[in-house]
DNA sequence: TCTACTTTGTACCAACCGGTTAATTTCGTC
DNA sequence: GACGAAATTAACCGGTTGGTACAAAGTAGA
């Protein structure tokens, strides 16, 4: 019975960054398949590297830990958008690419997508707690703004076209196309989720998009 | 010690399927509030006018108790489209109401909308052991096939719309406009969701729609 | 070397919470 | 009006779970 229990503690390591930033990944995981009351914090543990008590360390509570990987969720999607580039395309093409980028980009973060339901179901209280993500956002307009200032520059798009409204129907198309995946194809069934019925949708997306945009006398008909 | 704790049990009626009902409404509320996880059986019996005991003794667990709110908000939400009368207009026309209708049915059903966020969070779990929802659902876009068919037929739609793909696009907008309220109205302001911004995108949802089935031709200019 | 920070491990707790036991009342019906 | 099935009540239980206490030791920079 005198036999140590081994002295794992032996040979590690400080690395406080690499710490967090592997219980915010797995906690992120944890908590967009199980919700912030489904995720329980002794899972989360035992799928970190570490232990229970640095969870608590580093992020106070439960409700901290989800604060955080909130804010490192859309840290990251919002990152990944910055890097697309449109400056140097005509309004609709720019218009065109941004809509089809967004489709795909949701459907590659479906993790991020359902945190933000989850957050809707708690009424967005935890997001109102961030500056930062309103920082990140306030900027996920600012290429919307400049295509539309272009495109009405060039007497291509509505007078009254409004960069807001069409981020909400890109994101909505988007949004819809990943969160009601479940329900909607175990009652309709999966056509629209195939690599064809996806490119369809996307395809239409992009041609309501533009058409909205677009002053009627501009629209082409195919 | 011998004073009995009064006999607060005399005079109570049998009552079994007002009791079910005041249970479902209930649940339904605190589901939708909380999520499956979030929401606590106490909570929902000390709201009831009944007892814990009698949740257990209609509908089993919790996940039994859950699954029966969600057929009974499918049932109310089906049961209300059921009402619109469209087969006396024309094709387009119907289209239109259609999508408005949706459009303003979703958006007075909050609770709803939300048992259908929290079940895309299960995977549609639930949803799938129903079959009543399925045949309730089934008949969703029968409306939709019916006002294509017409349109079709009298030259107005395009030969390959496709109901299904009309009533994704229908629903996603409707849809996203409740789930995503808080979370979208809390990083880019209320705009949207004031009567006017809602009318604005109520009419833009019915032109993209309209657009999309219509064939190219026929669409007017406005 | 001093000191603050980081990491590990284990054991523990009190509240919460889903679910149960068991007894009692109602009510149709034979 | 007795009987059994259905309906209802109140008290209770035990596992789960978020969170802590405590002790100790390794690390890094000053």
């Amino acid at each position: 019975m005198n036999d140590k229990p081994a002295n794992s503690r032996a040979g590690w390591k400080q690395d406080p960054a690499g710490v967090r930033k592997n219980i915010l990944a797995v906690a992120m995981e944890e908590f967009a398949a199980n919700g912030l009351s489904g995720a329980r914090i002794d899972e989360i543990a035992a799928k970190t590297s570490t232990s229970k008590r640095m969870i608590y360390y580093y992020f106070g509570d439960k409700e901290g830990l989800y604060g955080h990987v909130l804010e490192e969720a859309y840290r990251q999607v919002r990152t990944g958008e910055q890097e697309l580039e449109l400056d140097h395309l005509p309004p609709v093409e720019a218009l065109k690419l941004l809509a089809e980028f967004t489709f795909d980009h949701h459907s590659r973060h479906p993790d991020f997508i359902r945190l933000v339901m989850i957050e809707n179901i708690h009424d967005g209280a935890y997001l109102e707690q961030s500056e930062l993500i309103r920082l990140l956002n306030a900027g996920a307009i600012q290429k919307l703004e400049a295509i539309c200032r272009r495109g009405r520059d060039a007497g291509l798009f509505r007078d009254d076209v409004a960069p807001l409204e069409l981020h909400w129907h890109i994101s909505a198309l988007s949004f819809f196309n990943v969160s009601n995946r479940a329900t909607f194809s175990r009652i309709f069934g999966n056509t629209l989720f195939s690599p064809e019925g996806q490119r369809t949708l996307k395809e239409h997306l992009v041609e309501m998009v533009v058409g909205l945009a677009l002053k009627p006398d501009r629209r082409s008909r195919r």
